[in-house]
DNA sequence: CGGTATCCAAGAAGATACTG
DNA sequence: CAGTATCTTCTTGGATACCG
């Protein structure tokens, strides 16, 4: 879902969507940004809720790689690693909103109770 | 990803996603638009190009599902079908087409050349 | 605390052939 | 023309255990 390799990208819809199209991508965007833009690890787990640490880590580095957001280590012990909105990622910050006003829409209409 | 079973819909963003995130679809529902909000299901997979009639079927009958896309059958020989967006389907239009131009901004930055 | 490593299950997507 | 059916492959995601 993050790498650009030799399958092309057919068309710039496809290509964004590769990119925050994963299972938990666009939440935890979200979630980076309503926290004033500056997330931990533990932090992001604890919000997410069920996703493991292998799916966390990758979906991460996923999004860093595409330069959507940023990875800072404090070099401490205990670790601290904060996460934070690129100026990219940010630009997206109001598409995601849009999407989700319109699904807590769709859900409504549907009744949706989960 | 058009089912909502049992596995919780954690936020609104996720089942917006779930709803339009699959391979095809935001370029399907964005291809019936360009097209007068009209489409039939050879020229879709025309347009498409790299898509098995199973999966471009499959897609389309999930975005059904969702309420995003009508499918209008002429009872007649050869058989025509087609497509075209519900309501629902075109509130997303906005949104696709800021995240397409998005999508391309970032091309051009990373001189994509797929 | 913030991860890795390994192995495995589930689901999405493709190839290919055929049909009303 | 607009699909089905079947089988296979590929990609994602999850379980579990361990590490600096």
């Amino acid at each position: 879902m993050a790498k650009n390799n030799s399958d092309e990208v057919v068309c710039a819809l496809d290509y964004a969507f590769r990119r925050i199209g994963g299972k938990h991508k666009a939440r935890i965007m979200w979630y980076i940004f309503k926290k004033n833009n500056v997330l931990r690890y533990g932090e992001l787990k604890r919000m997410i809720g069920n996703i493991t640490p292998k799916m966390l880590t990758q979906t991460l580095r996923e999004l860093e790689e595409d330069k959507l957001i940023n990875r800072k280590v404090y070099a401490q012990v205990p670790p601290k690693v904060e996460y934070s909105l690129t100026q990219t990622g940010m630009e997206l910050i109001p598409f995601l909103d849009h999407v989700g006003a319109w699904g807590r829409k769709q859900m409504e209409k549907e009744n949706y109770t989960a």
